[in-house]
DNA sequence: TCACGAGTTGATAACGATGTCCGTTGCCGT
DNA sequence: ACGGCAACGGACATCGTTATCAACTCGTGA
């Protein structure tokens, strides 16, 4: 065993000259160099594992690195590495929304096998925000961006996808740019739901949800729309609520409906938020509403609620997998997966 | 104005010589600095806003800047900055624990407010991910840590705090270090839930959770206990089901107890994923057993179910506001917030 | 006319890790 | 004795940005 020279090194040293004392910062290669007294080449070369290095020299540099506990600055390896990093960021609107972060753990799941990180940002569904905060996510130079789009117009992102920065859209597609996308069949699960409802003997059927504008929402109204013209229903626009984006304000525009001169025997619920507010708005209700949902959760069995079902993990799972491939292969093709959803039928469809 | 010079730079230059090519990759400061015909550190200050600029210059340089759709390379700066990144890391167990995903909504609302970036990653409750996730957090030279932790060891951050970065531990405290922390008062809140229970007429009062080991439950363990002590009642330890860790576990914990020569007459669950479970478990028993959970959640008002509730994105907020006041100053106390709790009776506690 | 400060600007050196390209030892085998 | 190879040291350059400091251009007052 040799001799542990650094020990001499820093005793003989510690005095006079400032050089050899520890920065209050943390240790960088040089201190680790100085300590196993080897070059910084050498502890490179033994901290990443690389071939033409004596055991003994690793094994130093090792007990050196670890004594000061040093810790490669990712920082400084990234930019050498032409801004390669590792991270991959992902863009949401509402972080309080249970989709959304089941959405985010098939994501994490994903680049956690791929040795990636997950960056997370919220917009507070605030389009205006959505430009800052990827903005703010490029200059940390992300290797992917997950975006759920709030903005109405992606211009901006067209000249970065172009710069190598793969983008997938999650739920929605980018407003008025093409990238990859992931959502759900919207419309036919919106179709096959209010179908269901409708066979349940149900012909006044409303809607509570948030605005047609947003693109989840307009599908699901469509999708909503056919199923009741194609039994022969007219639609009453009395009964399409679009002011229903979170549970309280679908509480009351469910209430609303109830009140009204003409009411609804059913009502379809636009997303997991307004399922809350439509189920907490007719609770008091003398008469037996019929309700479905869009979006399970994780009640709703217990509750007997039907719903549309879709996978939202899944969702967040096959974003992350296309953002990794194209990490690796930025030519594959654009890719539009849309993914199923399947209607359960717990009970509550029944008048 | 002047002529833009940097169009008959590039014309005389474009063929021949590469160097004024523009890379494949993002524009840099060089590349803003040569259209705009000043030198990197004038684009520096004119970007970054710092005085003594010519207008003028400042206009030709931003107009540049926009043509080449240049954004400032984050690592580059936070780098030379001395590793001074504007990312705090937050580590959680669990991402599709929609307690943990409201905390995280406090802490991004802060963080945002003070221009901090999130990075989010999971370890999936496994004890062992903990050092490595946490360690490629500390690589990126984040801010601040926000930990909510799994291991039971911790020695190895004592080090890290040590060296500037402050950790503070989120819902449990540090297994065997000193850091700052905001915990729930798991205790003090059980006790209150299950004296609820013994004063609605319990005197079986069953306890569905997770280990002891586990702080949150083991505190709350403590305060099940205490409660029904407090009342002469003698606790069976057959009515303590420390296997149910999620939904569908608590389900067949419940079942059995249910099912069972002695079974109780009111359940309390540990913990939003047992009280799911519990609901299942319970739902097609035909006598009425009482129920109160720990954490609050979406549907247990429509539902009826009595809680002790607590604010999750509370938690996130405080957690954040001592991580940013530890960054401003490093040498404030050390912090340990116990947040209250408060129990909501909503019927579910009656026989 | 000279000097002087205020306002602008540029050359150069960092930040920390890595890659490149030698040069220098040993040591082995022929 | 010589070629070849492993195991280093060392000197640079590099990534993109910012800090330091010196240099330059003005107009102005003495």
């Amino acid at each position: 065993m040799p001799i542990p020279r650094y020990i001499a090194n820093v005793t003989s040293m510690d005095m006079g000259s400032a050089e050899h004392v520890p920065r209050a910062g943390r240790a960088t290669l040089a201190d680790v160099a100085r300590l196993a007294d080897v070059s910084t080449k050498t502890v490179s070369r033994a901290l990443s594992g690389e071939p033409n290095v004596d055991p003994e020299t690793r094994a130093r540099v090792e007990g050196a690195a670890a004594a000061l506990r040093f810790r490669p600055n990712a920082l400084a390896r990234e930019l050498r590495q032409g801004g390669l990093t590792t991270t991959v960021g992902f863009v949401i609107g509402d972080l309080t929304n249970p989709f959304y972060m089941l959405v985010a753990a098939g994501v994490e799941r994903v680049l956690a096998r791929e040795g990636l990180t997950l960056m997370i940002a919220a917009t507070e569904d605030e389009p205006r925000n959505e430009a800052a905060v990827v903005g703010a996510m490029l200059d940390r130079r992300i290797r992917a961006l997950l975006l759920v789009p709030v903005s109405d117009d992606h211009g901006y992102i067209e000249g970065e996808r172009h710069f190598g920065t793969p983008v997938v859209a999650v739920d929605r597609p980018l407003a008025n740019a093409a990238s990859d996308s992931v959502v759900f069949d919207n419309r036919g699960g919106a179709r096959a739901g209010v179908q269901a409802l409708v066979s349940a003997g149900h012909r006044r059927v409303a809607f509570v949800g948030s605005e047609a504008s947003l693109f989840t929402h307009g599908q699901r109204i469509q999708g909503y729309r056919e199923a009741l013209e194609a039994h022969g229903v007219v639609v009453d626009p009395t009964l399409i609520r679009t002011d229903g984006r979170d549970a309280a304000s679908a509480e009351t525009a469910t209430r609303q409906l109830l009140a009204s001169h003409a009411p609804p025997t059913a009502v379809f619920a636009g997303n997991n938020r307004a399922a809350i507010g439509v189920l907490r708005g007719i609770r008091d209700h003398s008469a037996r509403i019929g309700v479905l949902a869009f979006d399970d959760f994780e009640l709703a069995e217990t509750m007997g609620v039907s719903v549309v079902a879709h996978d939202p993990q899944e969702m967040g799972k096959v974003a992350a997998r296309i953002a990794v491939s194209r990490i690796a292969d930025p030519t594959v093709p654009v890719e539009e997966v849309v993914l199923p959803t399947r209607v359960i039928l717990r009970g509550s469809e029944r008048p």
